[in-house]
Parts: C-alpha cells; structure tokens; sequence
DNA sequence: CGTAATGTTGAAGAGAATCAAGCGTAGTGG
DNA sequence: CCACTACGCTTGATTCTCTTCAACATTACG
C-alpha cells in the first residue's frame, strides 16, 4: 500500500481510507493472467511487486501490448468509465498486487474528493505516456522505438527508486514482448537491439537493461522527460 | 456548458459550480491554435462547437494527431499530471469552446468529489479511446484504420445526437489529418479510401462521411463498441 | 476566373514482415 | 551427469506494404 502513497501525496488519513477499500494480496506466477476485462465487473489493482502489462487481442491474431505496470502502478482504472474491451493483465514476472473492488472505490470516490482527484491525476499521467508512446507507433522507426521505449521504463524504474546497480536495470521482457508493445516483429527488435548495441548505446540480455549512452540514446529518438515530470496537484 | 452535462449527469447544483469555474467562451477560425501545451500553465476547455484536435511535432518532422475533440469533449486534462510535451491543439473548423483557468478547477477538485470523479470518468474513457487506437497504430492495415477511425468518429458524432442527413455525417478533417492520425502517408489514405469506397463500405468526399455497410465495415477491423458504452459511476 | 490546396494515380524504393535455419541457454528427466 | 528439449535470440533471403517522388485532376476560394 505504501507504494500508492509514493507517488501520489497522500496524507495518513486518506492512507487509511485506501487501506480500508483494499480486499486482498494477490500473487501469481509469470505468465498468469491478474485480471480479464471483457466480462463482468474487474477489480481494480495496484501491482506491489513484479512486472505486468495489459494487451488486447485482435481477430486477425495480432497482439498489441498497451501498458506495462511496474510496482506501484495503478491497473484498470480506465475500465471505471467504460466496458472493456477485451483486454487481459497479465503477470510478467512472478506478481503480488493489491486488489480493490471496484463497486467500493467508486463508492469512495463519490464522497472522497481527494481519491477522486487522485485517481484523476494517475489517469492524466497515463494519458501523456499514452500520447508518447503513439507517438511511438506511428511516426518512430524501429530503432527508435525501441530506443524509447527503453529509456522511458528505464526512467519509470528510477523514479520508483528501484535497485540499480552500476546502471543495470532489471528487464523482464522478451523481444516477442517488446515488438508486441512497439507494434514489430521480434525479428525487426532483435535487429534493432543488434544496431542500438553495436553504436554503443544499449544492452538488453538476460533480463537485463544496460543504457550505456543515454545522451546519444536520447537525441536518437527525440526523448524528453517533460511528459514524467509529475505536478502538483492537490 | 449544456454540452459537459451530456455526458456526465450532473445534477444543477455541479452545473452552477461549473459555470462559476467558467472564465470565457474563445471563438477561434479554422487552422488557428486553440492551445499549446509546451509552455506555462495551460487552461482545461471544453468544445463547444466545431471540431479540434490535438498533434505533437517530432524532431524529424512528423506529424502525430492524438486526438480529434468534437463538441462536448473535455481539452487538456491529461495537462493536470504532468508538463505537457510540445502539444498543440489545433481548431479543424471554426471553434467556440469555453475556458476553465487550471488553478480553479484543481482548487475545486480538491473540494469537490463530484467534479473529481467526473473528470476521472472522462479521462478514463479517453484512454479506453487511445487503447483501441493504438492497437490501429501497431497491428492494424491502412485500410483497418481508416475503417475504425471512421466507424469511431461516426459513433462519437452519434452520441452527441448531432445532425445526420440520411446516414451522411460532417466530416471535416482532410487526408492529411487523417494520415497524421493513422500514421500513414496522405496517398496511403487516398488509396484505402479509394478501396473502400469501392467495396461500397464507405465514402468521404467534400467534408461528409457517408458509412453504407456498417455491418461489412465493422467485420474488416474488428470493430466492437464496448469501449464505447458509457458505465455509470455516480 | 485563376490560383492554391487537396485528392488521385503511377512508378520506384525503403523498411519491416514473413519464412526459414541455426545457435545459445536454461530447464528437464533419464 | 549428461543428453534432450524448449525457448528465446540471431541472421539471411524473400515478399509485401507503405513511403516517397512525381505528375496530374479536382475542388475550394479569393
């Protein structure tokens, strides 16, 4: 619970409120699925250790990855508003999340303007990542896709404060992972990957993420930070 | 203002506080900048009539649209979290829209969890929206997305209940819009036009979508319209 | 009516997808 | 302990889609 609080200015008696909608810890092994939004009422979770992303299946087979959480992220607040499309969270390493159901926290969020806001302020940041990473798919080639989006969870594990020894960061996942969020083939990101290595820029091997030339990385793919730079709020 | 209150009830008592948070109503013609989010504290407004939307500029020059905002549509909130990348909200057609100075509406958030909640529902429809359209963007055919981009702007020109003259629909944006919101080239969007319309799905000419075979059309991209379907919440 | 913007169409080229094979690594079971 | 297997990564060859460049038609607008 505490991570919610990182990030979001919470005093000690909305802390409890939140403590108070909280239903259970889940865990599941990599791989599992955390929560399904095309049939009735999903949770919503906040992920308190491990790595998770949501992704929709279309018809034709393609998978598109929309979001990958990192402890401390809200998941499955954009399904408040609508119905889901059939999107699926799913555990990348193994995952422990605090589950909120979602009758109480729209119950709390009528009378607790502060949880109201606040869940505003997440969904207002997810939204400019949202915009980055279209962004992404739409005018960025391969390379600079993938450049980017490895510097923008590189600075998402920063700001968590999350181990990081000699610049390595723990990466879970996998080039198929990758070309599903970047909309690639794995074969074009492991190309990519291969050229970003070769000038020196970035390693990724073992679960590992080694940014070695940040600057140039970032001038590579036109990187700014203005869209995680958080606001006061409340 | 009428308009806010289509899409959230509200009861008359939020539509005062709302009106009281209201600064003005800015009239813009067509092409002009409605506003610009890379620079200082940027208002919240709402459309009020004609068509907007909102693009970033890339380095190398590309041209991404993020969002079309139609009448009734919320601007800038995802602003509230986080500095806004250099985006840039452009009118399509000649635009009225009503201002909301951001330091007001943050100040009434904090107090009022109505209008916290609301603008929560509204921001998490927003990215039930980019959801869908990213997975256009990585998985998707050009001829997919001009489909799902026409069905989507169709169906949110429905809900606002606005003129419909025998199935055809206003439809102001050009090719290159389109192209900048599909990350496609203009002739790309030409040529799946072209095929569209003679299939017999779909037209667009002089400023008017006419969808023939909504059906068929909707079966191409994989249409559904459950991130479309409003869920109560208050 | 003339000029600029938008739309259409064709041909050539680039980037990534796809298909296919080979390699390293990790995990499994004999 | 050592195959054996499975999975992920790499690399090459080919194909396909979309881009780019270019010319031209059409529409919008002064």
């Amino acid at each position: 619970i505490r991570r919610l609080a990182m990030f979001r200015p919470f005093g000690p008696e909305q802390l409890g409120d939140v403590q108070r909608l909280r239903n259970a810890i889940r865990r599941v092994p990599p791989g599992a699925e955390l929560m399904r939004h095309d049939l009735g009422d999903a949770p919503l979770m906040t992920i308190y250790a491990g790595w998770a992303f949501s992704h929709t299946t279309g018809d034709h087979g393609g998978r598109q990855i929309l979001e990958f959480h990192l402890p401390g992220d809200l998941v499955g607040a954009e399904h408040l508003a609508v119905k889901g499309a059939d999107t699926v969270v799913e555990a990348l390493t193994a995952v422990s999340a605090c589950v909120f159901p979602r009758a109480k926290v729209l119950a709390e969020m009528k009378a607790n303007a502060v949880l109201s806001a606040s869940i505003a302020w997440l969904l207002a940041r997810d939204e400019a990542m949202l915009h980055e990473r279209m962004f992404s798919l739409g005018r960025r080639s391969a390379e600079e896709r993938l450049a980017h989006l490895a510097l923008e969870l590189a600075e998402r594990i920063r700001l968590r404060r999350q181990v990081r020894i000699g610049g390595a960061l723990p990466f879970p996942p996998t080039h198929r992972h990758l070309a599903d969020a970047l909309g690639l083939s794995p074969e074009a990101v492991s190309r990519a990957a291969t050229r970003l290595r070769a000038h020196g820029l970035e390693q990724i091997a073992r679960g590992v993420l080694l940014i070695s030339d940040s600057d140039r990385l970032a001038a590579l793919c036109g990187w700014r930070t203005d869209y995680m730079i958080p606001r006061e709020m409340l």
